[in-house]
DNA sequence: CTTTTCACATACCGACGGTATGCGAAGGTA
DNA sequence: TACCTTCGCATACCGTCGGTATGTGAAAAG
């Protein structure tokens, strides 16, 4: 053991705390998870814990950071690999939809995260992570001509609301055509939002 | 004091729990407040509360269910002013989206129910009180040929999910602008399942 | 080799959720 | 009225948990 200079012990020490931590919260709850629990299956103290987090809360906050940067880049990167804008955003859905329905990101990323860091901060945090890329579709597809003018807020959180509660009733119970009645049900609202396609885009 | 009969003043402690509690939860959520404060503002003890509630969980779900019955009252009622199907679906909507952005409901309702109940618990609660109403609105527009032929459970989680979501965002920091704006957005959602009369959109 | 820094362990504290028990008045019975 | 039972609730107490203060040994600095 004691293997490594500081720096990287240290960051040891922190990526396993992460790791306990994500794995207990997601399993059961960011309540009934007590820290030494999390100390104790990370091979370390609380001491090690407060030296590299505030509070219980500011642990929850590091991990759902985590959480919410996998599932952004996830849903980023496959919209990338769309040339066409309106593919991107259909496409990006569909991998919301399915990286949010993983276990070990409901709980914290949908469940506890609103509840433990009040829904402004959560709302913040998801805004940077991956809402961010829904509102920059939208954007685009409104400059573009391709949605009906209109304000792109409100239709964000609607779609990431829409989203956010599908991928929950689809963790939970479902037979696999639920995913793609959902899909179709989504889509047809997404369908909704475009311009008729007869007047020319402002310039 | 001591006024009143043995049944009369037993309910009379459990409205106070319940009012405080609900006052408490609403104002600063579930997991900041207290038994101790939460007993001392309705003027009794620990003993009484445990003498009527199982938990400081058990005491939240009546709290929520008193809530939920409020919310999904005041739904079916606006819905059931109405004559046309259609319409009771969209005033409904508008019903819900008004009534959960009140003060008092939003954190008790959509934030600390599911991360205190866990989402399984919650979700029933919700179906019993007002998504009921939801399903039963799209399953009748569906039967009479209004809406497209589709399954109704994941449109009425999408939906019931905007709402949520959208209901968060509105109480939160909101111009009297965007209720509207948000509210456009998800009449065109809502037309978007409508059953073609004639081929509208492009495929 | 000495000193400082730092990552962490140990020991401890107050608060909170929960429980066991005591008590006094309402309701029944003679 | 006298008595007993029931019950709604208060009091006292306990284990656990989040959080803190302090100690410690090894790595880095000099």
């Amino acid at each position: 053991m004691t293997e490594g200079t500081r720096a990287h012990r240290r960051e040891q020490t922190r990526r396993a705390l992460l790791r306990e931590g994500r794995r207990l919260f997601a399993t059961r709850g960011y309540g009934a998870v007590g820290l030494a629990e999390i100390v104790q299956s990370a091979g370390v103290t609380k001491g090690a814990l407060y030296h590299h987090f505030a509070s219980k809360a500011d642990l929850f906050r590091a991990v759902l950071h985590e959480v919410q940067q996998e599932v952004g880049r996830e849903v980023a990167e496959t919209a990338a690999a769309q040339d066409d804008p309106w593919e991107q955003l259909t496409t990006g859905c569909r991998a919301f939809l399915t990286a949010s329905t993983a276990p070990g990101v409901q709980r914290i990323m949908l469940i506890d995260g609103p509840a433990v860091l009040g829904w402004s901060e959560w709302r913040a945090l998801d805004e940077a992570a991956s809402a961010r890329h829904l509102a920059e579709a939208l954007t685009t597809l409104v400059e573009q001509g391709v949605l009906t003018p209109q304000p792109v807020e409100p239709l964000t959180h609607l779609l990431s609301g829409a989203m956010n509660e599908a991928a929950l009733w689809l963790a939970g119970s479902s037979g696999p055509r639920d995913l793609d009645d959902t899909w179709n049900a989504l889509s047809r609202m997404l369908q909704a939002l475009r311009a008729a396609p007869a007047p020319a885009p402002r310039p």
